[in-house]
Formats: structure tokens, C-alpha cells, sequence
DNA sequence: GTCATTTATCATGC
DNA sequence: GCATGATAAATGAC
């Protein structure tokens, strides 16, 4: 599944000047600044993640309320905490101690 | 609930290690291999990820943050691309 | 919902 | 002091 409908796919080399690259760019102009959230919030994203994986809509939205976040940040912060919870439980499958270091330098 | 306030400390994550030159030379020789379209599927990375002895998620990482950082500092890059690309160029020659 | 990304930020190497 | 790899918000495809 590589696709070539990404922002940054359309990435277009243009070489008229010893290698000059422009952009087609195509698309979103306004996206979201990434903005950390604090360790509060964190500390109680983290708390009812323990109980749940999923959360409900009931829940999500008194968390938003609570930690004044959308229910849409609520929603993804979720999805990102599942996946990120997928990726350490396969990494730590087929390394226990997590030392796996092997040194080609 | 206890270790979530250490997550500064013994946090397992960013214990970071530069990649070996023979590692970033093969994955800059796909990026610029492939600048049309620097999207490696899921078997050229687990490729790329054998190469360079390093996970399919490092690979992944390491193509995420080339190209922002490709787009952020185009006049560089150039310097690197052209590199690459005279030694494609010279393998194609030979 | 998952999941490959984009982007900014973080933490480290040198 | 920036370069670099990894992680944290945010988007979009499917």
C-alpha cells in the first residue's frame, strides 16, 4: 500500500537550473498546528486508558470537558495511544529486555 | 499508573544512536533514487531495513523525516541529490 | 475503527 | 550549536 495520493507525493523534480525541485504542491493549506498537551492532561488520558482502550462517547465527552480538549482531540489521542500500544507490545514480543543493540558502526 | 510519572526518566523511547554511514548512504541512494516518489512499499523497506540492519520502523522514521526535512531545506538537498544522482548516473555509465 | 503519513517537538550525538 | 533519530498531535485514505 504505497500511494501516491499523499500531500507530499506530488513532489516534482525540475531540472532547469543544475537541479532545481519545485513544488506542485496541491493542496491543504491550513492545517492544525501540533500542539503538545500538558502532563495533567496526559497523566489523565493515560489513567482512563488503562481502564479503557475505547473509549465511549459519554466518556470522551466529559474528558474533553474536564481537560478542555475537542472530543475530536479526545477521539485521536486514543487511536495514536492504541497504535502506539500495538507497536511496544511487538517490539517487545521478540525482545524481552529491550537491548537489542547490535553495533555495525 | 506509577510509571506514567517516570516517563521522563527510564523512558524506553528516544535512546537515540546515529545510523552507520554505509546504512544512510543506502537509504539516501533510494531517496534520491526514488525523489519522484520517495514512498518505499512495505517490502522495499523491509529490503532497505535488512540492508542497513535496522527496523522496518527506523526505516519508516528515517523516510518521514527526510522528506520534510528535504522540503524544509531544498537548496542543500540539491547539493546531496546531484551527488546522488552522478553516482547513478556513473553506475549506469559503467 | 486501523494505519501510513505530515508536522512540530523532544532528546541525544558530536 | 545544529544534525539526527524517535515520539507526540493531527490528517486522510480505506
Amino acid at each position: 500500500p504505497f500511494a501516491a495520493n499523499y500531500p507530499m507525493a506530488n513532489l516534482d523534480v525540475n531540472l532547469s537550473d543544475g537541479g532545481q525541485l519545485e513544488w506542485t504542491s496541491s493542496s491543504h493549506s491550513m492545517r492544525k498546528k501540533r500542539k503538545p498537551y500538558t502532563k495533567a492532561q496526559t497523566l489523565e488520558l493515560e489513567k482512563e486508558f488503562l481502564y479503557n482502550t475505547y473509549v465511549s462517547k459519554q466518556k470522551r465527552w466529559e474528558l474533553a470537558k474536564y481537560l478542555h480538549l475537542t472530543e475530536r482531540q479526545v477521539k485521536i489521542w486514543f487511536q495514536n495511544r492504541r497504535m502506539k500500544d500495538k507497536k511496544q507490545k511487538q517490539r517487545t514480543s521478540g525482545d524481552p529486555s529491550g537491548m537489542l543493540m547490535q553495533a555495525s558502526l | 499508573a506509577v510509571m506514567i510519572l517516570r516517563s521522563r526518566f527510564l523512558d524506553a523511547r528516544r535512546k537515540r544512536r546515529n545510523f552507520s554511514k554505509q546504512a544512510t548512504e543506502v537509504l539516501n541512494e533510494y531517496f534520491y533514487g526514488h525523489l519522484s516518489n520517495p514512498y518505499p512499499s512495505e517490502e522495499a523497506k523491509e529490503d532497505l531495513a535488512r540492508q542497513c540492519n535496522i527496523t522496518v520502523s527506523q526505516v519508516s522514521n528515517w523516510f518521514g523525516n527526510k522528506r520534510i526535512r528535504y522540503k524544509k531545506n531544498m537548496a542543500k538537498a540539491q547539493e546531496e541529490a546531484s551527488i546522488y544522482a552522478a553516482k547513478k548516473n556513473a553506475h549506469v555509465t559503467l
